[in-house]
RNA sequence: CGGAGCGUGGUGUAACGGCUAACAUGUCUGCUUUGGGAGCAGAUGACUCAGGGUUCGAAUCCCUGCGCUCCGACCA
């Protein structure tokens, strides 16, 4: 993409009113815009930024079995009074309006409900268990009180997905992958070394959920962590008891503040059985199906990788979360020849598939090279007249800021990614 | 939902109860400049969140509402 058909504008200040940093620099860089308090915009850049994590979930749910569909976000009452979920008092956030007749509607702030019953239509017999189903949808929740920009929305995206099993061995099996999964995914974007399985309190079904909690000091969950075990329990259930019952010693455990960014449970039969979901086994007896669901918000890793991964120059995405391939850049506008030179290299950039966001504005170099580590594409490769005349490109790699020089046929391989 | 704070051009700030609401930045024009947010000149742009009150006089004081932020509670 053209950078001067990017319509959206960088600025120098922050709003006043954000002062998370994540907020601040998506907001600076162009990337979300603030409709009200917990409710953002994805402009151009956190559009594409959002699709690139997403496309990261994705693969890691297809790798274990998933299956993608999109459940709606208007909920019919009935079968949330089934489970007991309807009312305010149950359910405290639930964004709640009427058809035109008088009939109440939800806006739905999970799915277990409405895929449960779906499935009901779909699994008869063990013969069809497992399935892992999931989707990436926007939830709506009526939070009290919004926070930190996208890290706590009233309206987000998330990934869920809900596995159905035929019993708990099975369950367990799968419960194991998504955690692996899961850590696949953090790694990939960038934020695995400082994203902690954590242990959480987990309901009725189980002793623990397990949360995903990354490090950082603006994260709103308190957490102890031992570092050589990679594994941490949330304040909230951190107790001697279940500290012993975990193989844990309280002199390893370090409490900090983190930030969750994804969550899997245990369901046990809690919606199989009210909304009879059920199977034939292989006597022909029936049971509940075994359920567990497993969420990311996407908004909210958005705002991690933004919160965690940034410096005092602005954003710095992961490769596989970078909105772009390359951020290419001319630093000679008003030169004729290099001018041509960037053109016929952006046309062989993206004809060899790559993602680049081309800047041919006409403006200042320095603004044009503060405005690339705001917006921090991964890889930013510098065209000018000093390029031409060494027939190599300047390749800056926007976290560290180390700079290579290459050719342009092995930038066009792809070398520049490498290493 | 409890507590605290804040609403002034697009953005960030300033202005004792008193002159035509100031400065920076942005935007637009022209000139100049081009490897890290350059310079000069001119222009544009605010019923000071809304409604009421006090006062000769309100951005400023008071009340109500709305909005926003932060701390806490909550977070399936």
């Amino acid at each position: 993409m053209r950078q001067s058909k990017l319509f959206t504008k960088t600025r120098r200040s922050a709003p006043k009113d954000e002062i998370s940093k994540s907020a601040q620099y998506l907001i600076r860089a162009g990337f979300i815009h603030k409709q009200m308090a917990g409710v953002y915009t994805l402009l151009p850049l956190g559009l594409m930024t959002m699709k690139k994590i997403e496309q990261v979930i994705r693969e890691e749910m297809n790798k274990i079995g998933g299956v993608e569909l999109s459940l709606t976000a208007l909920q019919d009452p009935e079968v949330w009074k089934k489970t007991d979920r309807w009312d305010d008092d149950k359910v405290d956030n639930w964004f709640k309006t009427k058809l035109k007749n008088g009939t109440q509607l939800g806006l739905g702030f999970t799915h277990e409900e409405p895929l449960t019953e779906i499935m009901t239509n779909h699994i008869h017999s063990y013969k069809d268990l497992p399935i892992y189903a999931y989707q990436f949808q926007t939830k709506f929740r009526n939070e009290l009180r919004a926070k930190s920009g996208i890290l706590r929305g009233r309206e987000f995206l998330m990934k869920d997905l809900y596995s159905f099993s035929k019993n708990q061995k099975e369950h367990d099996e799968f419960y194991k992958k998504a955690q692996e999964a899961y850590k696949n995914i953090f790694h990939r974007l960038g934020i695995g070394d400082r994203t902690y399985m954590t242990f959480a309190s987990g309901g009725v079904f189980s002793q623990f959920s397990h949360e995903f909690q990354t490090l950082t000091e603006t994260g709103e969950d308190t957490i102890f962590v031992d570092e050589k075990k990679k594994i941490a329990v949330n304040k909230e259930v951190c107790t001697d008891e279940i500290l012993a019952e975990l193989g844990l010693s309280r002199k390893n455990l370090k409490e900090v503040r983190a930030i969750e960014v994804g969550n899997i449970f245990n369901l046990g039969t809690r919606f199989s059985e009210p909304l009879s979901l059920v199977f034939d086994d292989e006597k022909g007896e029936k049971h509940p199906v075994i359920m567990g669901s497993y969420g990311i918000g996407l908004g909210r890793v958005m705002g991690t990788l933004a919160e965690v991964l940034s410096d005092e120059k602005g954003l710095v995405w992961p490769a596989e979360a970078s909105p772009f391939a390359v951020h290419l850049i001319n630093v000679s506008p008003e030169e004729e020849a290099a001018v041509k030179t960037a053109e016929d290299f952006y046309e062989n950039l993206v004809a060899n598939g790559l993602s680049v966001l081309y800047d041919d504005r006409k403006m200042a170099v320095g603004e044009k090279l503060a405005d690339a580590d705001l917006i921090g594409i991964k890889t930013q490769i510098i065209v000018g007249a000093k390029s031409i005349q060494s027939g190599e490109f300047e390749i800056r790699d926007r976290q560290t800021g180390s700079i290579k020089k290459m050719s342009e046929a092995d930038i066009l391989k792809g070398k520049f990614a490498k290493a």
